[in-house]
This record gives structure tokens, C-alpha cells and sequence, in this order.
DNA sequence: CGTAGATTTGAAGCTCCTCAACATAAGTGG
DNA sequence: CCACTTATGTTGAGGAGCTTCAAATCTACG
């Protein structure tokens, strides 16, 4: 397991540093992936959230269907996360999550991520702070959507996916493979499909990404930073030392 | 304490029943309220997140700045609401908070409150369910600004707020008290103050909803719930029966 | 009572949306 | 492998919604 680190291992590290017991009961949340194909569904709004998800290989998203029928995108998933963790403190699901991509999911039920939380002290943590980063990811979103024109949100937009790959090595230096349609875009920073594409061209234009396919090169980092004010990345901030478990206490 | 119940004893009692020692543990957290100006700062933007609150009297908000100068309004905090908890699993604040009328809060340092969560799991798990509550409030927002335009926006935001503070019998049927500056809502749901003024007075005019000074008058609740897509109180559900702690279990 | 702050109103302009047509890419079965 | 089909992206035109600026009220408070 230390060997071939998992990114969920990887994701984690970031976080907590665990002991070779904690690290192996980690290693059980996705010891057993299995292949889920693009457009299956992990969970439904309103079904009980009776399990959390890592995602070992591919991309995925939970999005909310408006009584209108519009959607918008919550949380995106990149290898490497947890998936679920905002429903599992409440008894029903209150997003659906869908597969982007096909890619390997294992379902982890929670009276045994329950039983995990109560052996390890350190490993409950690292589960808080993992739902306390996905909360910033939200809140910057927020606060992108609320401050930012189309091209901000966009420049953001890619700047956090980028730095979210890097965070698991799976972006090579300034590029990435972005499975998302415009149209899901849009679903993420409210905007039109149409306005994404004139958004994304004019991007190019102004030399600062370039696209083919479904792979994005950032081509100025520092200029998409600026635009987007995407200065600070406090879902990487340093954790809370006071509330930290010293090192191998259990429960 | 059981006869003269605070506001925060209230807020927590909806989502965990706490024995008798953990309700007096509680009311420590808010035994000794001090008083705070309209105006004055609770925490600050990169300062070490050393201190929860309880709000027991007054309205406050917690906000992020921009490097560009505009400010966006992240949490609303009505009487009975724990605050900080966002930031107090990370090192550092990434938001400011300050009072938005003259108010009581109490703060809390952060090493007893990492001493009474290992004293009673119940009390850590109801401060858990607090914050993931505020999430969810967050995450209504997103889906709320990502999709409506600015009459469901202010109308969203209205039934928000009364159904928090009916929650703490705060708001007396279909009216209460909104400390907001209109510019202040605009900075809730990513507007200009004076389009949140029209939108108002369209409001108003539509008959849905009366406002004189800073009261504010629900007329048809009904209507509003339509326009805002507020069919759900996703806030308000119940917690997850596997991961709640059995009654009086200790650390 | 006067002043600073908050709200309202008007006008002009810009961003973004909608609708629709077209172009390109991806997927499918012969 | 190609024609067909479907999904996705691009482009254009017109319009709705919102912003900005500025001036005119209104309100709060020392």
C-alpha cells in the first residue's frame, strides 16, 4: 500500500499525517473499486446517504435539479476525493451525483465508516478536514459566482480544476484533460452554454488558454490569476493545530 | 438553564437531544455573553482561528474582500447561531466577521472546545451537525444564485431568513426585523444595491411582500415559495441515525 | 436642526440570455 | 470504413436584465 499510494492516500497526506495502522485502515475506503460507465448514477436526491464513495479513477459530479427543471453543479469530483461526505451527516441525500466519466468508484457503507471514525481519532479528522476543503471549494465558488463576471469565472474555473489535478499529480505542468461539456460548465457558474463558448474563445483569444478537444493548456497562470482573483488557495491552508488528535491516540 | 432556555440551547436541541450534562457543557458556551457594538469586528481575514462564538442577541455576518475592493457576504448569523466554525478546522481564518447591530456573543477559546468535544461525543456531534447545517445554508445560496434571477433571489432569501429565526422564535409569524443595508443584501446574492431597491419595490408591488423601515412583511409565503423554488428545508432534516452517537456514551 | 448615510428614481449602456441556424464532432449500424 | 444519426459546439441577431452614474429624496442620529 505504501508502495503504490493510492490518490486517495495522496489526497489525505495533504491534510493529516497518519500512522501505518491508520494508513491501512485508510487503504480499505478503496481497496475494492469497481468500474462504474459514464452517466451512472451514485446517489439520488431525497435516498438515504448510506454510503461514502471514494473516487479512485475517473470524474464525477453531484448537481442539484431545480422544480424547474434546471440543474446546477455542486461538487466536482477528481481522483482522489470523497464523495459524499456533505449528505452523511443527514439521514436523505439532497444532490444526485453522476459519473462524468466511466472510472472506478468504491462504495464504503457508513456503519463501517461509523466503526472507522470511532478506532481512529486521526482518521475521523482527516474525514472533517476533508469535508471542511470541499466547504472552502464551495464557498469560493460562492464567492466567485457572486464577484465575477464570465470571464473571472471561467479563468477561476480553471485555475481550481488545475490546481486540484496537480494536487494528485494527475495535471502535467499547465495542462489537463477536462471531461466537462460546455453546457456543465455552465451548470457550475451559471451561465448559458452559448456564453461559455463565446467565453471560452475569447479566452483563447486573448492568448491566455488554449483548447483542443477536451484538453485544456493554461497558456498565463499568472494573468488568469489575476482576473480571477484567485490568489489565496485556502483549501490548502494549514489545519487547526489545537484541534488536532496527538499522534496515535486512539479511541 | 432548563427553565430560561437560550436561543443556542434551541438551535442546537433541533438537531440532537442532549442528557443533562451535556446541556450544562452547552451552556457554558454561552454563560457569559459580552456585549458588542454595531459595527465592531469578531474575527479577522489571516488571523489564527483561535475562538468560537455563540451569537445571543444581535445579527452578524462574516464576509470575504476581494483584492478588487468588493466584498461578498458568505454567512448570515441570527440569535442562537454558533459562529467560526467554518474556519476553526483550518489554521486560519478566510473570512471576517462583524456585527451587523449591537448584539451579545460570547467566544469560546478553541482548547476548550477541543476539550468538551472529547468530553461528550454527543456535544462534538451536534457541533458537527452545526456546521454541516451551514453548509447546507451555503450550498442553498449557490443553487440559488447560480439559477434565479433577482426576484427569486430576494424572495429565497426572505423565507431563509424567516425560517431560521422562526427556528428561535425569533420572527413572529410572517413578519421580522432585518438589520440588512440594501447594499448588504446585494452583497448576499451578487447584486447591485440598486437593483436590490427595485427588485423590492417590485416585490411590493406584485403584493408579496410590505416593508416599512426595516420590518419586513410576508404577504403571501405561498407565492414566494413558488418563485423560489423553496419547496425544501434541506437544513432542517434529520441527521443520520448510523453515525449519531448512542445516548450518554463518554469519550 | 443639520449632516451623513441610505434609498429611490431616471437614463444610458453593457453583459448575458434566448432562439435559431449552422458547423463540427462523436457515436452507430450497415 | 462510410453514410446516417445524434450530440456538442459555434455564430448571429434581438432583447431582457442588470449595472453604472448621477441626482433627488428620505431617514437616522448626534
Amino acid at each position: 500500500m505504501l508502495s503504490q499510494e493510492s490518490h486517495l492516500a495522496r489526497n489525505i497526506d495533504r491534510h493529516v499525517t497518519l500512522s501505518g495502522g491508520d494508513a491501512s485502515l485508510l487503504a480499505e475506503l478503496d481497496a475494492h473499486p469497481r468500474r462504474v460507465p459514464r452517466g451512472s448514477e451514485l446517489w439520488q436526491t431525497q435516498r438515504p446517504s448510506d454510503h461514502l464513495y471514494t473516487l479512485c479513477r475517473g470524474w464525477a459530479c453531484s448537481y442539484h435539479r431545480s422544480a424547474n427543471g434546471s440543474q446546477q453543479i455542486l461538487d466536482l469530483f477528481v481522483p482522489g476525493d470523497i464523495m459524499g461526505l456533505r449528505d452523511l451527516t443527514y439521514h436523505d441525500h439532497t444532490s444526485t451525483a453522476v459519473m462524468l466519466t466511466t472510472g472506478q468508484v468504491s462504495a464504503y457503507p457508513v456503519e463501517r465508516v461509523s466503526e472507522l471514525m470511532r478506532c481512529s481519532r486521526r482518521l475521523d479528522w482527516a474525514l472533517q478536514a476533508s469535508a471542511a476543503r470541499q466547504e472552502r471549494l464551495i464557498t469560493q465558488r460562492l464567492i466567485n459566482v457572486l464577484s465575477h463576471d464570465a470571464v473571472s469565472r471561467i479563468a477561476h474555473l480553471m485555475l481550481e480544476v488545475q490546481h486540484r489535478l496537480q494536487r494528485v499529480d494527475a495535471a502535467s505542468g499547465d495542462q489537463f484533460y477536462l471531461p466537462l461539456l460546455q453546457r456543465q460548465i455552465g451548470m457550475l457558474l451559471g451561465m448559458s452554454s452559448v456564453h461559455v463558448s463565446r467565453t471560452l474563445i475569447e479566452l483563447s483569444r486573448r492568448g491566455l488558454l488554449e483548447r483542443s478537444r477536451r484538453r485544456i493548456h493554461l497558456l498565463d497562470v499568472e494573468a488568469l490569476a489575476r482576473i480571477a482573483d484567485f490568489t489565496t488557495f485556502p483549501y490548502e491552508a494549514g489545519l487547526n493545530p489545537e484541534l488536532l488528535p496527538e499522534d496515535g491516540m486512539q479511541r
